[in-house]
DNA sequence: AGCTGTCATCGTATATTGACGATGAACGAT
DNA sequence: ATCGTTCATCGTCAATATACGATGACAGCT
């Protein structure tokens, strides 16, 4: 049987969901950012650059926003053919939300 | 009779509840900020600066970190003698949680 | 008044972020 | 092979965030 581990590993006073929560609340914690995430739901299926099209960026600083997004997880980007097609993963976001229900 | 607006306004591509939303997540996109948050609430009654005591962090970083928090709406505090007592806002984590739902 | 404990604010130093133009990499089409 | 399109990355700049010590403000007590 496995001890119980009494106390969680803590890192600098946050616990290991604190952390999970931050990076991802950080990764929303930008107009911008929101602002893809939502389109990319409303477009149901992968879309590509039309998010350029759609926010007064640039085309480098929307990538930046998405690069964020991608690394914390919250989105996925497939290369397709030329272009590259960007979809919000579904875990991330149950989990984003679990996390924060959990507040 | 006023006039319905039919396109609400825009800043920055962003609409209103993106930039609500992003400034929520944006406060508790730092471990810190979300430890401060778990522990007013896990001691349902509001508590002063027995958070420092439970951050590796110095007094004057807390004491930031609550003001960002504070900025936010997630936090109210009152002053109490020579203490300072916080305690969350639940109309806003109710709204945090509203938003993130609603994506 | 003077002291003490509690908290906010100031000032500062470093790190990170946000934004853009310019350039590079990858692919399809000519 | 040379385009043209699409996207990522680089380099850069200004602005913001993070963290801390030092200082200030304020209430309560002697």
């Amino acid at each position: 049987m496995t001890p119980v581990r009494i106390t969680p590993p803590r890192t600098s006073g946050a616990r290991a969901t604190d952390t999970e929560l931050a990076l991802l609340a950080k990764a929303l914690g930008h107009p911008a950012r929101v602002a893809i995430m939502r389109l990319l739901m409303a477009r149901g299926e992968c879309v590509c650059g039309a998010i350029v099209d759609e926010l007064p960026l640039a085309q480098a600083t929307v990538s930046q926003h998405l690069k964020v997004l991608k690394e914390a997880g919250l989105v996925q980007g497939e290369i397709d053919g030329p272009r590259v097609c960007y979809c919000v993963n579904p875990a991330a976001v149950r989990r984003l939300k679990d996390l924060i229900g959990g507040l």
